[in-house]
DNA sequence: TTTAGCACTCTCCCACCAAGACTGCTAACT
DNA sequence: AGTTAGCAGTCTTGGTGGGAGAGTGCTAAA
């Protein structure tokens, strides 16, 4: 018995999680031995199972009944996976023609990868904004409103745009507005919220309060951890079996709609690169323990980065769900980089 | 047997509704007599009953059952509601303070318009980005990303944004785009896109280039019938038990995710003014039959406009639902005209 | 180490029954 | 005529029991 993971262990825990992927049913000895040629008999394997048990790789639901796969069985699983996971080159074209015919518009893209992946692994995938790691001031306009009022719009690196209303004291023109934009267009055009900072300028008042706006606006930015991040194709999620009773799908939809769970979940993601894959107890949230997150950031290294990925229960095509984060990510990565250059 | 719908045998229906909308039980005619002083005995409501039932305001589930609400019932419950349904003031209050304590960003705002209607009523809500009946060119401005590439932010009336890439056949310089932002400015402010349509100006290619590109953008606001609406608290609708049967709740949530549902269920929104109920069969939409709305829309009349409302199945609280969402689209009415006028 | 055979366990499903909840009807009452 | 008490009848709900089936663990032999 104690004799290790043999080949053929592995072989036996290999079919056991790839059949319990698609059934969500206990796999039995019997299904082993009649669908897959191991060249030994059931008890064989039965022998193995229990080895796998006592191993901690797979457990029974009940005494009598064939063997699901734990955790750690689903870890050993993607291990072993070869890194040839790929999607097939057909869907690849697929994917393609579908962003050409989409409008032209990052977060359109966004969200259309999101809902494209999910679609892929029938479950539910998520996409934050891609974020650089530290913005820089490109463009600010002022634009008169009513008479006390303005827009402020801010263009920062990476084209990220935000806005802002500001309310003046005194009544501000729109010629005086645009000349207070020139000046600090001028001042700042480039810089990191810290640097506008340390520049010492001979301000107006009002000069004064766009900038304290601006750099407001800028370290908030920084400091976002991750946005929040968009989730597309919930119920594919929840149409699976292990969601059947109603509280269990209740506390999930809970889950994804009121905490910040991702924060929490992808503070593990290490700085390494490629797709990541956390299994159910992996994961540092308690409320996430019977889901399995696979994601990857994209993006251009060092410079300015998001994530996609996709959530479901442990039980989940991994190798699918791999292959689909890692081609996803690879798309938005290149539109980034399009964007970026301006293709 | 004849006799048309008695004083008494109104009450006898607002209390089946009103009990049935907090249980979701049928109501028993016992359960009437012992609740509610109505002076007869439970026999005398029975005999009640079975009038409301055989003029189709309730029916049972099945032949030894309590009632339970038809939608002609709860429409002439709706009916009969005062228009006084107001939300208690100290209610009204809290709201008004979570608005303060958040972020001065109007998408912000209806986000939590939308989470406040939700929590209240226990259903979902939807609000809609307000929009302009007709939109107008307010200013525009064109920042240098890369050679060949700019982004176009326009800033139209009612403080909308949009941005866009454009590419350009030749290189293109900040000043040159300066240049030809100031010449736009200069002669498109203030007009609707048919009016810059009619406008023939001296244009350099690039010029026309941007104009075309405003003009898209413009007319696409204008066709726009509703954004696609920001929905909440979905998953306090799919807790009610209507929604126990697991198949039942996933095809709400494929309708919520997928279809555009909203259009076709505002369709009947007549030019009505003030807080309007669609209850089930009421809808036009096939699948929104078991589904009632409460919606209002909100804004400046004639001039700006958007939808709140709550959906939920047609066992909704009315009195509650109604004056939530009439109270709701004042708030954001007022904010509206704030952000209009510059506050 | 592998295998066949077999007893044992556990789930699942169905049928059945008893209890309880309400109604509908009838006949008497005001 | 409208209202009421009493009661039989109907339908749901929950619990129990048992049989069929699935799958294992064990034992003993190859």
């Amino acid at each position: 018995m104690l004799k290790g993971l043999t080949p053929r262990r592995e072989a036996v825990l290999s079919i056991i999680v790839s059949e319990y992927i698609v059934t969500a049913l206990p796999v039995a000895s019997e299904t082993i031995f009649r669908s897959y040629q191991l060249g030994v008999s059931p008890a064989t394997i039965r022998n193995d199972m229990a080895f796998l048990e006592e191993a901690g790789y797979i457990a029974r639901p009940h005494t009598s009944a064939g063997s699901v796969p734990l955790d750690k069985g689903y870890r050993h699983y993607v291990e072993s996976l070869t890194n040839e996971a790929e999607l097939p080159l057909e869907e690849q074209y697929r994917i393609r023609k579908l962003f050409r015919e989409v409008e032209e518009e990052f977060e359109r893209w966004l969200k259309l990868a999101a809902t494209i992946a999910a679609r892929l692994v029938r479950n539910a995938a998520l996409v934050t904004l891609p974020k650089p790691r530290q913005c820089r001031f490109k463009h600010l306009e002022l634009v008169a409103l009513q008479e006390f009022a303005a827009l402020m719009v801010l263009v920062l690196s990476e084209a990220i745009l935000k806005r802002q209303l500001l309310s003046f004291e005194e009544s501000m023109t729109q010629e005086r507005l645009t000349n207070i934009a020139d000046k600090l267009n001028a001042a700042y055009s480039g810089l990191a919220s810290s640097e506008i900072l340390v520049k010492k300028l001979e301000l107006a008042s009002e000069e004064e309060q766009v900038t304290e706006a601006v750099i407001d606006i800028m370290v908030t930015e920084d400091k976002l951890e991750y946005e929040q991040p968009h989730l597309e194709g919930l119920r594919l999620m929840l149409g699976q079996p292990e969601f059947a009773q109603k509280d269990k799908m209740l506390s999930i939809m809970e889950l994804m709609e009121t905490k910040d769970w991702l924060s929490s979940a992808l503070a593990q993601r290490s700085s390494e690169v490629g797709v990541q894959v956390v299994i159910g107890e992996e994961n540092r949230d308690e409320t996430l323990r019977d889901l399995s997150l696979i994601f990857s950031s994209y993006g251009i290294p060092g410079q300015i980065d998001g994530t996609i990925g996709v959530i479901g229960p442990t039980r989940m095509d991994y190798r699918r769900a791999i292959s689909t984060v890692g081609y996803m990510s690879e798309v938005l990565s290149g539109l980034v980089a399009g964007v970026c250059r301006g293709d």
